[in-house]
DNA sequence: GGGAGTTATTTCAAGTATAAAATAATTCGC
DNA sequence: GCGAATTATTTTATACTTGAAATAACTCCC
Protein backbone atom coordinates (compact mmCIF):
# COMPACT_ATOMS: atom_id res chain seq x y z
CA UNK A 1 0.00 0.00 0.00
CA UNK A 2 1.19 3.41 -0.63
CA UNK A 3 1.13 4.43 2.99
CA UNK A 4 3.63 1.62 3.90
CA UNK A 5 5.64 2.49 1.24
CA UNK A 6 6.04 6.20 1.92
CA UNK A 7 7.26 4.90 5.54
CA UNK A 8 11.21 4.58 6.21
CA UNK A 9 12.51 1.31 5.57
CA UNK A 10 14.60 1.43 8.47
CA UNK A 11 14.24 -2.69 9.49
CA UNK A 12 15.22 -2.06 13.31
CA UNK A 13 12.70 0.85 13.74
CA UNK A 14 10.02 -0.58 11.27
CA UNK A 15 7.79 -2.02 14.65
CA UNK A 16 7.82 0.95 16.09
CA UNK A 17 7.32 3.69 13.39
CA UNK A 18 4.14 0.99 12.28
CA UNK A 19 2.61 -1.14 14.97
CA UNK A 20 0.86 -3.81 14.23
CA UNK A 21 -2.81 -2.55 12.74
CA UNK A 22 -5.84 -4.12 14.24
CA UNK A 23 -8.64 -1.30 13.29
CA UNK A 24 -10.67 -3.69 11.01
CA UNK A 25 -11.15 -5.90 13.91
CA UNK A 26 -11.84 -2.74 16.11
CA UNK A 27 -14.24 -1.39 13.36
CA UNK A 28 -16.19 -4.49 13.40
CA UNK A 29 -16.45 -4.92 16.74
CA UNK A 30 -18.04 -1.64 17.02
CA UNK A 31 -20.44 -2.77 14.42
CA UNK A 32 -21.42 -5.85 15.83
CA UNK A 33 -22.22 -3.97 19.06
CA UNK A 34 -24.24 -1.36 17.29
CA UNK A 35 -26.38 -3.54 15.26
CA UNK A 36 -26.82 -5.59 19.15
CA UNK A 37 -28.19 -2.14 20.29
CA UNK A 38 -30.14 -0.71 17.63
CA UNK A 39 -32.13 -4.12 17.79
CA UNK A 40 -32.14 -4.42 21.04
CA UNK A 41 -33.43 -1.10 22.18
CA UNK A 42 -36.71 -1.85 19.72
CA UNK A 43 -37.10 -5.24 21.09
CA UNK A 44 -37.21 -3.71 24.44
CA UNK A 45 -39.60 -0.85 23.79
CA UNK A 46 -41.98 -3.07 21.47
CA UNK A 47 -41.81 -5.86 24.88
CA UNK A 48 -42.50 -3.25 27.00
CA UNK A 49 -45.36 -1.15 25.12
CA UNK A 50 -47.28 -4.47 24.09
CA UNK A 51 -46.81 -6.74 26.96
CA UNK A 52 -45.48 -4.41 29.97
CA UNK A 53 -42.42 -6.77 30.03
CA UNK A 54 -38.66 -6.33 30.64
CA UNK A 55 -36.01 -7.78 28.27
CA UNK A 56 -34.28 -9.60 30.94
CA UNK A 57 -37.22 -11.21 32.19
CA UNK A 58 -38.28 -12.38 28.96
CA UNK A 59 -34.77 -13.76 28.18
CA UNK A 60 -35.03 -15.60 31.18
CA UNK A 61 -38.39 -16.72 30.79
CA UNK A 62 -37.21 -17.98 27.26
CA UNK A 63 -34.75 -20.43 28.55
CA UNK A 64 -37.42 -22.09 30.76
CA UNK A 65 -40.29 -22.54 27.98
CA UNK A 66 -37.40 -24.83 26.82
CA UNK A 67 -36.84 -27.00 29.92
CA UNK A 68 -40.91 -28.08 30.95
CA UNK A 69 -38.86 -29.96 34.24
CA UNK A 70 -37.38 -26.50 35.41
CA UNK A 71 -33.56 -25.17 35.70
CA UNK A 72 -31.37 -24.82 38.66
CA UNK A 73 -29.68 -20.90 38.99
CA UNK A 74 -26.73 -21.79 38.09
CA UNK A 75 -28.09 -23.08 34.83
CA UNK A 76 -29.89 -19.99 34.04
CA UNK A 77 -26.62 -17.72 35.24
CA UNK A 78 -24.78 -20.03 32.80
CA UNK A 79 -26.83 -19.93 29.84
CA UNK A 80 -28.04 -16.20 30.01
CA UNK A 81 -23.86 -15.42 30.44
CA UNK A 82 -25.12 -13.19 33.20
CA UNK A 83 -23.63 -13.29 37.41
CA UNK A 84 -25.24 -15.35 39.54
CA UNK A 85 -26.40 -12.97 41.71
CA UNK A 86 -28.33 -11.48 39.00
CA UNK A 87 -30.25 -14.24 38.36
CA UNK A 88 -30.95 -14.58 41.80
CA UNK A 89 -32.82 -10.69 41.42
CA UNK A 90 -34.73 -11.62 38.36
CA UNK A 91 -36.10 -15.11 39.53
CA UNK A 92 -36.88 -13.45 42.99
CA UNK A 93 -39.09 -10.49 40.63
CA UNK A 94 -40.44 -12.96 38.80
CA UNK A 95 -42.16 -15.52 41.37
CA UNK A 96 -43.34 -12.08 42.71
CA UNK A 97 -45.38 -11.31 39.35
CA UNK A 98 -46.39 -14.97 39.64
CA UNK A 99 -44.77 -15.84 36.40
CA UNK A 100 -42.07 -18.20 38.31
CA UNK A 101 -42.23 -20.95 41.01
CA UNK A 102 -39.11 -21.86 42.59
CA UNK A 103 -39.18 -25.21 44.58
CA UNK A 104 -35.77 -26.94 46.52
CA UNK A 105 -34.48 -29.66 44.84
CA UNK A 106 -35.29 -33.00 46.15
CA UNK A 107 -31.70 -34.86 46.22
CA UNK A 108 -30.10 -31.38 46.83
CA UNK A 109 -30.86 -28.58 49.54
CA UNK A 110 -28.35 -26.69 47.91
CA UNK A 111 -30.05 -26.39 44.40
CA UNK A 112 -33.46 -24.74 43.59
CA UNK A 113 -35.36 -25.24 40.76
CA UNK A 114 -37.02 -23.04 38.62
CA UNK A 115 -39.92 -23.22 36.39
CA UNK A 116 -42.45 -21.25 34.70
CA UNK A 117 -45.87 -20.83 36.35
CA UNK A 118 -48.72 -22.31 34.12
CA UNK A 119 -49.34 -18.72 33.57
CA UNK A 120 -45.93 -18.05 33.18
CA UNK A 121 -46.12 -20.78 30.38
CA UNK A 122 -49.39 -19.04 28.79
CA UNK A 123 -48.32 -15.51 28.69
CA UNK A 124 -44.87 -16.32 27.51
CA UNK A 125 -46.03 -18.38 24.76
CA UNK A 126 -47.78 -15.06 23.34
CA UNK A 127 -44.93 -12.39 24.16
CA UNK A 128 -42.90 -15.15 22.44
CA UNK A 129 -44.85 -15.78 19.23
CA UNK A 130 -45.00 -11.73 18.50
CA UNK A 131 -40.85 -11.41 19.53
CA UNK A 132 -40.51 -14.03 16.61
CA UNK A 133 -42.40 -11.98 14.25
CA UNK A 134 -40.32 -8.86 15.02
CA UNK A 135 -37.44 -10.52 15.08
CA UNK A 136 -38.17 -11.66 11.35
CA UNK A 137 -39.09 -8.36 10.34
CA UNK A 138 -35.82 -7.02 11.54
CA UNK A 139 -33.78 -9.03 9.62
CA UNK A 140 -35.84 -9.42 7.05
CA UNK A 141 -33.66 -7.26 4.58
CA UNK A 142 -31.12 -10.36 4.41
CA UNK A 143 -31.42 -12.98 1.99
CA UNK A 144 -31.75 -16.70 3.55
CA UNK A 145 -28.04 -17.17 2.11
CA UNK A 146 -26.98 -14.31 3.97
CA UNK A 147 -28.73 -15.25 7.11
CA UNK A 148 -26.68 -18.61 6.59
CA UNK A 149 -23.55 -16.77 5.88
CA UNK A 150 -24.35 -14.78 9.39
CA UNK A 151 -24.99 -17.20 11.26
CA UNK A 152 -21.68 -19.32 10.28
CA UNK A 153 -19.47 -16.72 10.29
CA UNK A 154 -20.91 -15.49 14.18
CA UNK A 155 -20.22 -19.04 15.09
CA UNK A 156 -16.81 -19.16 13.63
CA UNK A 157 -16.16 -15.77 15.85
CA UNK A 158 -17.62 -17.55 19.16
CA UNK A 159 -15.07 -20.23 18.66
CA UNK A 160 -12.57 -17.71 17.78
CA UNK A 161 -13.32 -15.67 21.37
CA UNK A 162 -13.76 -18.78 23.02
CA UNK A 163 -10.22 -19.96 22.15
CA UNK A 164 -8.63 -16.96 22.43
CA UNK A 165 -9.61 -16.80 26.12
CA UNK A 166 -8.32 -19.95 26.94
CA UNK B 1 -39.33 -29.75 1.46
CA UNK B 2 -40.48 -33.06 3.12
CA UNK B 3 -41.54 -31.48 6.18
CA UNK B 4 -43.99 -29.33 3.97
CA UNK B 5 -45.06 -31.83 1.63
CA UNK B 6 -46.05 -33.88 4.63
CA UNK B 7 -48.90 -31.57 5.93
CA UNK B 8 -52.03 -31.58 4.99
CA UNK B 9 -52.84 -30.08 1.51
CA UNK B 10 -55.91 -28.17 2.58
CA UNK B 11 -55.15 -24.83 1.55
CA UNK B 12 -58.15 -23.52 4.01
CA UNK B 13 -56.24 -24.26 7.27
CA UNK B 14 -52.89 -24.48 6.01
CA UNK B 15 -51.66 -20.79 7.62
CA UNK B 16 -53.11 -22.81 11.49
CA UNK B 17 -51.55 -25.63 10.46
CA UNK B 18 -48.18 -24.26 9.35
CA UNK B 19 -47.74 -20.55 10.46
CA UNK B 20 -44.63 -19.09 8.72
CA UNK B 21 -42.05 -20.42 10.56
CA UNK B 22 -39.17 -17.51 11.86
CA UNK B 23 -37.00 -19.77 13.67
CA UNK B 24 -34.02 -19.23 11.87
CA UNK B 25 -33.98 -15.36 12.20
CA UNK B 26 -34.13 -15.82 15.93
CA UNK B 27 -30.96 -18.44 16.29
CA UNK B 28 -29.34 -15.84 14.31
CA UNK B 29 -30.54 -13.00 16.76
CA UNK B 30 -29.41 -15.56 19.36
CA UNK B 31 -26.18 -16.32 18.03
CA UNK B 32 -25.46 -12.37 17.48
CA UNK B 33 -26.46 -11.96 21.51
CA UNK B 34 -24.09 -14.85 22.49
CA UNK B 35 -21.23 -14.03 20.60
CA UNK B 36 -21.28 -9.80 21.95
CA UNK B 37 -21.84 -11.43 25.42
CA UNK B 38 -19.10 -13.83 25.14
CA UNK B 39 -16.40 -11.16 23.89
CA UNK B 40 -17.99 -8.09 25.99
CA UNK B 41 -17.65 -10.04 29.32
CA UNK B 42 -13.84 -11.32 28.45
CA UNK B 43 -13.21 -7.25 27.28
CA UNK B 44 -14.63 -6.18 30.89
CA UNK B 45 -12.95 -8.10 32.68
CA UNK B 46 -9.52 -7.69 31.13
CA UNK B 47 -10.27 -3.43 31.41
CA UNK B 48 -11.32 -4.25 35.22
CA UNK B 49 -7.77 -6.23 35.75
CA UNK B 50 -5.53 -3.89 33.88
CA UNK B 51 -6.79 -0.86 34.05
CA UNK B 52 -9.40 -0.88 36.79
CA UNK B 53 -12.00 0.82 34.52
CA UNK B 54 -15.43 -0.17 33.70
CA UNK B 55 -16.25 -0.78 29.67
CA UNK B 56 -19.15 2.21 29.96
CA UNK B 57 -16.53 4.22 31.01
CA UNK B 58 -14.17 3.22 28.32
CA UNK B 59 -16.48 3.05 25.80
CA UNK B 60 -17.27 6.65 26.40
CA UNK B 61 -13.73 7.81 26.30
CA UNK B 62 -13.06 6.51 23.32
CA UNK B 63 -16.54 8.98 21.87
CA UNK B 64 -14.59 11.54 23.51
CA UNK B 65 -10.80 10.88 22.22
CA UNK B 66 -12.21 10.96 18.20
CA UNK B 67 -13.62 14.84 18.95
CA UNK B 68 -10.81 16.96 19.93
CA UNK B 69 -13.44 19.73 20.25
CA UNK B 70 -15.46 17.94 22.87
CA UNK B 71 -18.97 16.73 22.65
CA UNK B 72 -22.77 17.63 23.66
CA UNK B 73 -23.87 14.78 26.24
CA UNK B 74 -26.69 14.15 23.73
CA UNK B 75 -24.41 13.93 21.06
CA UNK B 76 -22.72 10.79 23.36
CA UNK B 77 -26.13 9.41 24.11
CA UNK B 78 -26.86 9.09 20.52
CA UNK B 79 -23.57 7.98 19.24
CA UNK B 80 -23.83 4.93 22.68
CA UNK B 81 -27.56 4.43 21.99
CA UNK B 82 -28.04 4.86 25.73
CA UNK B 83 -30.18 7.22 27.83
CA UNK B 84 -29.31 10.85 28.30
CA UNK B 85 -29.65 9.84 32.18
CA UNK B 86 -27.42 7.05 31.62
CA UNK B 87 -24.80 9.89 30.12
CA UNK B 88 -25.27 11.96 32.66
CA UNK B 89 -24.20 9.64 35.75
CA UNK B 90 -21.22 8.44 33.54
CA UNK B 91 -19.98 11.80 32.79
CA UNK B 92 -20.21 12.55 36.61
CA UNK B 93 -18.16 9.93 37.60
CA UNK B 94 -15.03 10.35 35.10
CA UNK B 95 -15.23 14.52 35.77
CA UNK B 96 -15.24 12.98 39.40
CA UNK B 97 -11.47 10.39 38.18
CA UNK B 98 -10.03 13.66 36.96
CA UNK B 99 -10.51 12.11 33.38
CA UNK B 100 -13.05 14.64 31.70
CA UNK B 101 -13.80 17.88 31.82
CA UNK B 102 -17.05 19.45 31.38
CA UNK B 103 -17.56 23.14 30.71
CA UNK B 104 -20.83 25.16 29.56
CA UNK B 105 -20.95 26.00 25.83
CA UNK B 106 -20.07 29.50 24.90
CA UNK B 107 -23.50 30.14 23.06
CA UNK B 108 -25.57 28.06 24.52
CA UNK B 109 -26.58 27.66 27.98
CA UNK B 110 -28.12 24.72 28.04
CA UNK B 111 -25.45 22.52 26.70
CA UNK B 112 -22.55 21.27 28.12
CA UNK B 113 -19.30 20.63 26.03
CA UNK B 114 -17.27 17.62 27.75
CA UNK B 115 -13.69 16.59 26.51
CA UNK B 116 -10.89 14.40 27.66
CA UNK B 117 -8.77 15.99 30.86
CA UNK B 118 -4.80 15.73 29.69
CA UNK B 119 -4.70 12.97 31.97
CA UNK B 120 -7.62 11.00 30.22
CA UNK B 121 -6.42 11.26 26.96
CA UNK B 122 -3.20 10.16 28.38
CA UNK B 123 -4.93 7.24 30.11
CA UNK B 124 -6.93 6.27 27.77
CA UNK B 125 -4.39 6.16 24.93
CA UNK B 126 -2.54 3.55 26.47
CA UNK B 127 -5.78 1.39 27.50
CA UNK B 128 -6.84 1.95 23.72
CA UNK B 129 -3.94 0.17 22.53
CA UNK B 130 -4.14 -2.19 24.68
CA UNK B 131 -8.01 -2.88 23.91
CA UNK B 132 -7.10 -2.73 20.24
CA UNK B 133 -5.02 -5.50 20.74
CA UNK B 134 -7.24 -7.96 22.70
CA UNK B 135 -9.98 -7.52 19.86
CA UNK B 136 -7.78 -8.54 16.88
CA UNK B 137 -6.87 -11.16 19.60
CA UNK B 138 -10.52 -12.65 20.29
CA UNK B 139 -11.54 -12.16 16.45
CA UNK B 140 -8.31 -13.60 15.24
CA UNK B 141 -9.84 -16.80 14.01
CA UNK B 142 -11.73 -15.46 10.88
CA UNK B 143 -9.73 -14.42 7.90
CA UNK B 144 -9.69 -11.03 6.83
CA UNK B 145 -12.14 -11.92 4.04
CA UNK B 146 -14.54 -13.66 6.32
CA UNK B 147 -14.11 -10.27 8.63
CA UNK B 148 -14.75 -8.13 5.12
CA UNK B 149 -18.05 -10.54 5.00
CA UNK B 150 -18.94 -10.59 8.56
CA UNK B 151 -18.58 -6.92 8.73
CA UNK B 152 -20.88 -5.86 5.45
CA UNK B 153 -23.57 -8.17 5.86
CA UNK B 154 -23.78 -6.56 10.09
CA UNK B 155 -23.96 -3.43 7.99
CA UNK B 156 -26.88 -5.11 5.64
CA UNK B 157 -28.76 -6.10 9.14
CA UNK B 158 -28.30 -2.60 10.35
CA UNK B 159 -30.19 -0.95 7.54
CA UNK B 160 -32.57 -3.61 7.73
CA UNK B 161 -33.46 -3.41 11.12
CA UNK B 162 -33.45 0.58 10.41
CA UNK B 163 -35.80 0.16 7.67
CA UNK B 164 -38.25 -2.09 9.97
CA UNK B 165 -38.19 0.57 12.49
CA UNK B 166 -38.99 3.31 10.12
C1' DG C 1 -40.99 41.27 22.79
C1' DG C 2 -43.95 37.72 24.74
C1' DG C 3 -45.78 33.34 24.85
C1' DA C 4 -45.98 28.53 22.64
C1' DG C 5 -43.44 24.99 21.38
C1' DT C 6 -38.95 22.76 21.12
C1' DT C 7 -34.43 21.18 22.71
C1' DA C 8 -30.67 19.91 26.23
C1' DT C 9 -29.88 18.16 30.34
C1' DT C 10 -30.85 16.55 35.05
C1' DT C 11 -33.43 14.19 38.45
C1' DC C 12 -35.96 10.33 40.14
C1' DA C 13 -37.56 5.65 41.04
C1' DA C 14 -37.10 1.19 39.76
C1' DG C 15 -34.75 -2.38 37.72
C1' DT C 16 -30.53 -4.73 35.99
C1' DA C 17 -25.66 -5.97 36.53
C1' DT C 18 -21.21 -6.91 38.52
C1' DA C 19 -17.53 -8.68 41.84
C1' DA C 20 -16.58 -10.23 46.09
C1' DA C 21 -17.75 -12.08 50.45
C1' DA C 22 -20.81 -14.90 53.06
C1' DT C 23 -23.69 -18.92 53.83
C1' DA C 24 -24.93 -23.43 53.42
C1' DA C 25 -24.78 -28.08 51.66
C1' DT C 26 -22.33 -31.71 49.23
C1' DT C 27 -18.39 -34.68 48.00
C1' DC C 28 -14.17 -36.80 48.52
C1' DG C 29 -10.12 -38.73 50.67
C1' DC C 30 -8.60 -40.84 54.31
C1' DG D 1 -17.33 -40.44 59.92
C1' DC D 2 -14.31 -36.26 59.94
C1' DG D 3 -12.36 -32.39 57.80
C1' DA D 4 -10.91 -30.08 53.52
C1' DA D 5 -12.15 -28.74 49.26
C1' DT D 6 -15.85 -27.89 46.21
C1' DT D 7 -20.37 -26.39 44.65
C1' DA D 8 -24.90 -23.64 44.71
C1' DT D 9 -26.90 -19.79 45.99
C1' DT D 10 -27.56 -15.39 48.43
C1' DT D 11 -26.08 -11.12 50.17
C1' DT D 12 -23.80 -6.75 49.90
C1' DA D 13 -22.01 -2.63 47.95
C1' DT D 14 -21.59 -0.21 44.00
C1' DA D 15 -22.31 0.88 39.33
C1' DC D 16 -25.05 1.04 35.18
C1' DT D 17 -29.46 1.66 32.77
C1' DT D 18 -33.96 2.90 31.66
C1' DG D 19 -38.32 5.76 31.07
C1' DA D 20 -40.65 9.48 32.61
C1' DA D 21 -41.03 13.83 34.75
C1' DA D 22 -38.88 18.11 35.82
C1' DT D 23 -35.98 22.08 34.85
C1' DA D 24 -34.02 25.36 32.14
C1' DA D 25 -32.80 27.67 27.93
C1' DC D 26 -33.55 28.45 23.23
C1' DT D 27 -36.36 29.55 18.81
C1' DC D 28 -39.93 31.22 16.28
C1' DC D 29 -43.94 33.39 15.11
C1' DC D 30 -47.18 36.93 15.45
Amino acid sequence: MDEAAALPLDVETKVIERPSDHKDELRLWLRLMSCKMLIENEIRRRLRDNYDITLPRFDLMAQLDKAPGGMKLGELSQRLMVSNGNITGLVDRLVGQGLLDRQAAPNDRRTHLVKLTAEGRRTFRAMAAAHEGWIADLFGGLSSSEQETLMRLLGKAKVSARKAIG
